[in-house]
DNA sequence: TGTACATCAGTGAACGCGCGTTCACTGATGTAC
DNA sequence: TGTACATCAGTGAACGCGCGTTCACTGATGTAC
């Protein structure tokens, strides 16, 4: 029984989807040839004929992963002009992307990244820097608003907005969902948005 | 030419050891029995006279993981009675583990860990747990003693607290070194500390 | 519009590598008498 | 204190599984005339 024939570029998105899908649901040695083959309907020599090499595939998660975690600011900062309230709002979605989808940080720290190829590292590096980038970019534009304190460096708040919901989602995914990290966040966002708002009296 | 005969117990804790070592300088995926045994000196097979799989070699580096990030709890509390300077030289200890181990994270995001079975997850688990615990073990002291303001919440903080150094030990190991962990957890802390420091002046 | 051929996405069998694990064995160490 | 035997940590060859990848093939789709 012979799968329907398609065209590369409607299998290639199938395959990344698959590939994406199953590195979120069963982590990084999830993703076999053979999964995603199944996933997609076809026979896994037929993989072969959409990609050269897992790797490739594993490339082609990559990218999907960092427009989606890039859009995900940009919508943000299309909801609302308040720089706080983009913090916020893109901490919840991360909350809400980590009982969704466990393939963030099981990608952040999977091996496939660090040891194969020093280009691949510098991708995800590069995911990772416009990332913070644009939460810097937030941080400033608060500062001259005179939202946020002017005397701290949007670099060091980026990455502690980050360290907001990354430990959360460890403990979410080693407590098997118990653990609450909607509550989590939005207690610790109390926190550091009272460390970094501008006082009106200093 | 054959090694020297040495006894279980030593070669369990030199196994245990090399186990953990390759690891931190290897990743999960550099902790093969080939390797362990090459850096202890015997030959593959020898591993089973000490260990019955490799398994039961990967809950030997756990173990000896969970002792060493308790440890470091420990110490800082032997160090210092103030809870703020606990706190701030728990972080520098950390900030240099990253730096000379790149195992822990490896470790916490393993898949090693989190498919294989549920009672190593567990034990992960208990181990985060603790270190979580005597974190806000030692928050809750310092709110007994009008150090820590005492309207915030102990586990929110003691999870802020991993927030500071985690996400910086993935961007040391990305950018191969070159980002600067200590500058980054001095100024994170700095923040952390003036948001959690109880006032004098309310 | 119909025919002839090239292209291309599918199939299944098979290969090969890495790696954990087993097994029969050997020789040193430790113990019983 | 010396001998006899059991125990136990070492060795190297071989097995087997998972999995990525290759290859010869088939039949549908698309194109040229």
């Amino acid at each position: 029984m012979a799968a329907e024939k398609l065209h590369t570029d409607v299998r290639q998105e199938q395959i990344a989807e698959a590939a994406l899908h199953l590195v979120a649901s069963h982590g990084i040695k999830g993703l076999s040839v053979a999964a995603v083959a199944r996933r997609v309907g076809i026979v896994p020599s037929a993989i072969y004929r959409h990609f050269h090499s897992k790797d490739e595939i594993f490339d082609a998660v990559l990218d999907l992963f960092g427009t989606r975690v890039i859009g995900n600011v940009s919508s943000v900062c299309e909801e609302t002009a308040d720089p706080l309230e983009r913090l916020r709002r893109l901490l919840m979605r991360h909350a809400r992307l980590i009982r969704e989808n466990e393939a963030l940080p099981r990608i952040i720290f999977s091996e496939e990244v660090y040891n194969r190829s020093a280009e691949r590292k510098a991708r995800l590096h590069g995911i990772i820097q416009e990332f913070l980038a644009r939460v810097a970019e937030i941080v400033r534009t608060g500062q001259r608003e005179g939202r946020i304190r002017a005397d701290l460096d949007p670099a060091t708040v980026s990455l502690m907005f980050i360290g907001l919901f990354q430990p959360a989602a460890i403990l979410w995914h080693l407590s098997d969902g118990r653990f609450d990290v909607t509550k989590h966040t939005e207690r610790a966002w109390e926190i550091l948005r009272d460390a970094i708002e501008a006082k009106h009296n200093p």
